[in-house]
RNA sequence: GGACCCGUAGCUUAACUGGAUAGAGUCCUUGACUACGAAUCAAGAGGUUGCAAGUUCGAAUCUUGCCGGGUUCACCA
């Protein structure tokens, strides 16, 4: 507010003063950084040359001006081409005021645009790994984002539920499952139907080094392999529809999904709509045949489809095989039109996928437009680096992976052992202690995976995700409830007419920082963009331990007591609502 | 080889999209609990932003060329 009536101003004074007409969204305001005296600083150079002077002198007469024009101002500071302008301590009593008095503040926004928002997308026939719980937290943190400013999300998945792939698990449970169930076994769904993924492809290798012996090329050999061929079996059955076939399928599909769910829940994440591209996949072809009719897809002499995007400067790709099977390019073509089909009225759909398909995604929404759907503008890559690991990279073939349910165990339990070393929950009973432990050790993990640059390749390193000091969730969530401990005591008092004629430096930034909150939102909605979000409530934290140790609360008396109670509440308010966005809770204790 | 992405303190990372003396955390050294929660706060040390040019009043950010790393270019998904 008070930037747009600065910027306001400083046009007004150009047109007034030298006839020059500034758009006044131009002019660049930012917030005063620490080092320096003041709380709003005016860029000045864009001006100098209009104004004929040099940049301290520009800055002399813009301060003047603005300090004539602006009650709130109340003095400012030149260094170079630089104006730091001083508000009055009145000035931030009010907009604490204001900003706790608006109901609207830390609420949604109310919008009707339509969003769809894909993210995790597993393959059925192994669980969930570290790569992931990236990808998850990340797709859930931008769907909870967008929804507070305004967007109506539709949170979604693509199931990858049919192919080879589930084949080979399906096969080898056919072989030596011996009927077992993971109930009769006492295993995870999922985990369940990935012992027999692994145990399929151990006798592969076995088989095809037997033949490799026998003097075949590798290529030839897994060719040529019983279990390959017998795979190869299935999925045609599967594809006739055999009724077996598709029980057994069904049924182990379903084992697949109940420990996912499991997952799930203990993330607390969840999905709107489910497609599975056992339901999608025919009907990408259909859409590509028909865009062959009209002329916009080449057929090679073997009967394969391509799309050439040589014009957009990308190369020619396959979209049909000679045989007449699909790709993935296919079936996505498929999925998408489903999804507009489903919801015509969406504005935007996110497709949270590492960046190893970028190339993919740059292909697609390309023949998404050259098929004419007007949509394809709407689609964008959510598009995030890969998770290393301090050994070096994941590679799921060679075993290098995090099992997801694994780290999450790890991460609580680390929780666990941490917080009762501190010894401050003798009076909570143990389903309080072990809720709360679930609380940090989530929120922990979850920090850390979404606190950096999603675009970014980031390192995981196991000590450091479940560390509760420094730049972490636990770092926040004690923060929330050190102020929680505060309300608890102080009470929380009607704030309205306070004013103070001092406030501060602590105080100062602090109800500076809270103001901006929905501003980081708006940004962090934009650009899909959960690790702003992270930042901002690492400062807040900062900004209010700080504040805490230099300031006394409880003992202050009248109108300082109640504003500090009151910056206290909005502290706390700003992290719970952040931290939400972010998919985590916060303690009330801990 | 073509295309795209990334190189910031020892390590993990920020930088309001071109603005001030590049900011945190961690590690190391050192202080602060007989006033509201020490999972905290404060101080010190740590940088030629991979290298070199260019554009600009101003460059970690934009351009070009090197150096180093990654991803991708499948009738795989």
């Amino acid at each position: 507010m008070i930037r747009a009536k600065i910027a306001e101003a400083v046009a007004a004074f150009l047109k007034k003063e030298f006839e020059q007409d500034v758009d006044s969204s131009t002019v660049q305001i930012e917030v005063t950084r620490k080092e320096f005296e003041g709380d709003y600083t005016l860029v000045v150079f864009p001006f100098v040359r209009m104004m004929k002077c040099k940049p301290e002198q520009a800055a002399e007469s813009l301060g003047d001006y603005l300090q004539d024009e602006l009650a709130d101002i109340v003095g400012f500071g030149v260094i170079k081409g630089f104006l730091n302008l001083n508000l009055s301590a009145e000035y931030w009593t009010n907009q604490l005021e204001a900003t706790i008095t608006d109901t609207q503040w830390t609420s949604k926004r109310v919008g009707d645009e339509l969003m769809l928002v894909e993210f995790s997308s597993p393959n059925t026939n192994k669980p969930l790994h570290l790569g992931h719980l990236r990808n998850i937290f990340l797709g859930h943190s931008v769907s909870l984002i967008n929804e507070f400013e305004g967007k109506n999300v539709v949170k979604t998945q693509i199931i990858n539920d049919r192919g080879v792939h589930i084949c080979k698990s399906m096969f080898a449970w056919k072989m030596h499952g011996k009927g077992e169930t993971p109930k009769s076994v006492g295993m995870k769904g999922d985990k369940y139907v990935g012992k027999y993924y692994v145990m399929y492809d151990d006798h592969l290798k076995k088989q095809v080094e037997a033949l490799v012996n026998k003097g075949l090329e590798e290529d030839q050999a897994k060719k040529e392999a019983m279990l390959t061929k017998k795979v190869q079996e299935m999925l045609i059955d599967w594809e006739n529809g055999d009724e077996e076939t598709r029980e057994l399928w069904k049924m182990m599909n379903g084992w697949v999904y109940e420990g996912f769910d499991e997952t799930y829940e203990r993330m607390g994440v969840s999905f709107d709509y489910l497609y599975y591209e056992s339901d999608t996949y025919l009907k990408g072809k259909s859409i590509v045949e028909k865009g062959l009719d009209q002329g916009l897809f080449i057929q090679k002499d073997d009967g394969s489809i391509w799309v050439d995007l040589k014009q957009e400067g990308l190369d020619q790709k396959l979209l049909v095989r000679a045989d007449g099977t699909t790709v993935y390019m296919t079936q996505d073509i498929g999925t998408a039109a489903q999804r507009y089909e489903d919801y015509p009225n969406l504005e935007r759909i996110v497709y949270t996928v590492g960046d190893e398909q970028d190339y993919h995604f740059q292909v697609l929404f390309l023949t998404l437009h050259k098929l004419g759907f007007s949509w394809a503008e709407a689609c964008r890559h959510l598009s995030y680096g890969m998770v290393d690991l301090p050994t070096g990279k994941m590679k799921s073939r060679e075993g290098k992976v995090v099992d997801a349910d694994d780290l999450m165990e790890e991460v609580v339990n680390a929780a666990k052992s941490s917080s009762l070393e501190k010894g401050k929950l003798n009076d909570m009973d143990e389903a309080q202690q072990a809720e709360l432990f679930e609380i940090l050790g989530i929120g922990a993990l979850k920090f850390f995976l979404l606190r950096v640059d999603p675009r970014k390749r980031m390192l995981f390193n196991p000590e450091e995700s479940v560390a509760l000091t420094g730049d972490t969730g636990p770092f926040v969530q004690y923060t929330y409830a050190r102020c929680r401990a505060v309300l608890r005591k102080g009470g929380t008092e009607d704030i309205v007419g306070t004013s103070l004629s001092e406030i501060s430096d602590k105080e100062r930034h602090l109800m500076r920082e809270l103001r901006n909150f929905r501003q980081v939102t708006k940004e962090a909605a934009e650009s899909m963009n959960p690790s702003a979000i992270a930042s901002y409530v690492l400062d807040i934290a900062k900004l209010y331990n700080q504040f805490y140790h230099d300031i006394h609360i409880l003992n202050a008396e009248g109108d300082e007591r109640k504003f500090r109670l009151g910056l206290t509440s909005l502290t706390a308010q700003t992290i719970k609502t952040s931290m939400s966005l972010l998919g985590i809770r916060v303690p009330e204790r801990m």
